[in-house]
DNA sequence: CGATAACTTGATGTGACTCAACTTAAGTGG
DNA sequence: CCACTTAAGTTGAGTCACATCAAGTTATCG
């Protein structure tokens, strides 16, 4: 894990930086790449830090290096609900547009590659092709929070529950790679059940009752908090309402 | 209302268009124009066709001229979600991808501006100033998507009633002008019940149940089926959950 | 004008939220 | 390193908003 904090560059060239092949970064020519680098940093936040406030003029964006960074979106009635969740190589802040909608806060520890707005916006433009893998990246989010939204709207919170379990082991197998063959059966849940509720439009109670319920009928097995395991996939893939396929959808992006 | 009928470029000139000014192609030098004139045509649709089907490998893209589309995802049990709508001005159709995760359907007679998928992908290659554009829409319209997934997951059904009565009221303003200083206090929802129950993540029934306890507390007035009138703004506002502000940035995407 | 669909209204059951107590985990200072 | 404190998570009881099923009413269209 990086332990880089507030200094320009540690990470090296971007060639060396660890989600430079999954970002659009990658796609840019060397000399866009010598570019990026100047204007680029990473840093690291503490859980719960604030990256960006809602509504505040942010002069920065960039991409997730490590670690999962939380979408959200305050009531007036103090009610927060996450919008989305942003993980290592993902990019983060409002193009474009003088201030964010949503507030952008470390959910875990996190490292971002920081970039000035202003230059990155810059950048893009100056090079047509990093722009269009840009689209077609905000392509794919826009169809993924439409889909998630779906899932949301029309579901139980056990359907929720499990179609999220399910998204996060396909998750970690592409990310961890641990252990090949059983990768799949354990599931890391880096958030707390508070913000699992936000993210899934329940409360932290019907949330854990759901989980509980899961664990006594033995379709996964609790380790710990944030940790499970499956027990039984198509059990799962029952629970969500979903078929596998969709799921994988799902999880794909 | 237009009634042309699957001919090439019967709306003639791009210029002559009628949401031309507030669409992509906007942004366009003369030669790019030219091109999009040889690549388009528009057609209508009568309520209820199927644009394009969920999973189909669409061909087509475009802009709404005219009416309203909604984007729908349909469950394995049937039931059907509407993920967004989109009105006159809207880009419609999945560029960069092989399929359409969601069904494109006429939830009125419709009027589309169709441009062939594959040669559009080509022309913003090839004019990174319309690509730009593109990408700020896209931009915006994930904005707001994420919220109207934080609406219509947090607040109640009447919260959400309230919201979408407020923000067609302005979408009306923007569009129709009709009668200037009292514009605001008609509103026209051209969607069946169902539609907006589906929209709204709720059923009609409960939707009817909200929209007649509005009317018999002088918060609107039911003209018919599809049109109101707005008695009090305040009090919608009220109900919305929402502060004006908000609620005018939601109308305003 | 009859038939069908769209919408409204009523009665009822239930999933999930709320409030509250309890248990477990995490962090803090002596 | 352990007692203490505080936060996080779980479990329980009660309530309510909303979905469901069903019947009635009003539009829409051939």
């Amino acid at each position: 894990m990086n332990k880089t904090a507030e200094a320009t560059c540690l990470c090296g060239k971007c060639s060396n930086c660890a989600v430079f092949n999954r970002t659009v970064c990658s796609v840019g020519s060397p000399e866009a790449l010598a570019q990026l680098n100047r204007i680029s940093h990473q840093r690291s936040y503490p859980r719960g830090s604030i990256i960006q406030a809602q509504g505040e003029a942010g002069d920065m964006v960039g991409n997730i290096v490590d670690g999962v960074v939380k979408l959200s979106s305050a009531s007036v009635n103090g009610t927060e609900h996450i919008v989305g969740l942003l993980f290592p190589s993902d990019f983060f802040g409002r193009l474009f547009a003088e201030e964010s909608r949503f507030s952008y806060e470390a959910a875990t520890d996190v490292t971002l590659c920081l970039m000035n707005k202003p230059g990155f916006e810059r950048f893009l433009i100056e090079h047509p092709a990093v722009e269009h893998e840009m689209l077609k990246a905000k392509l794919d989010e826009l169809d993924a929070v439409r889909e998630w939204a779906a899932i949301t709207n029309g579901h139980t919170t056990m359907q929720r529950v499990a179609t999220l379990l399910y998204v996060f082991s396909r998750r970690s197998i592409n990310q961890h790679l641990d252990d090949g063959a059983q990768a799949s059966s354990s599931v890391h849940v880096p958030l707390s059940r508070r913000d699992i509720a936000d993210y899934l439009g329940t409360t932290p109670e019907t949330l854990s009752r759901n989980i509980q319920t899961l664990a006594r009928s033995k379709v996964i097995r609790i380790i710990n908090a944030k940790q499970f395991q499956l027990l039984s996939m198509n059990e799962l893939i029952r629970h969500s309402g979903e078929s596998r396929a969709d799921l994988d959808r799902i999880a794909s992006v």
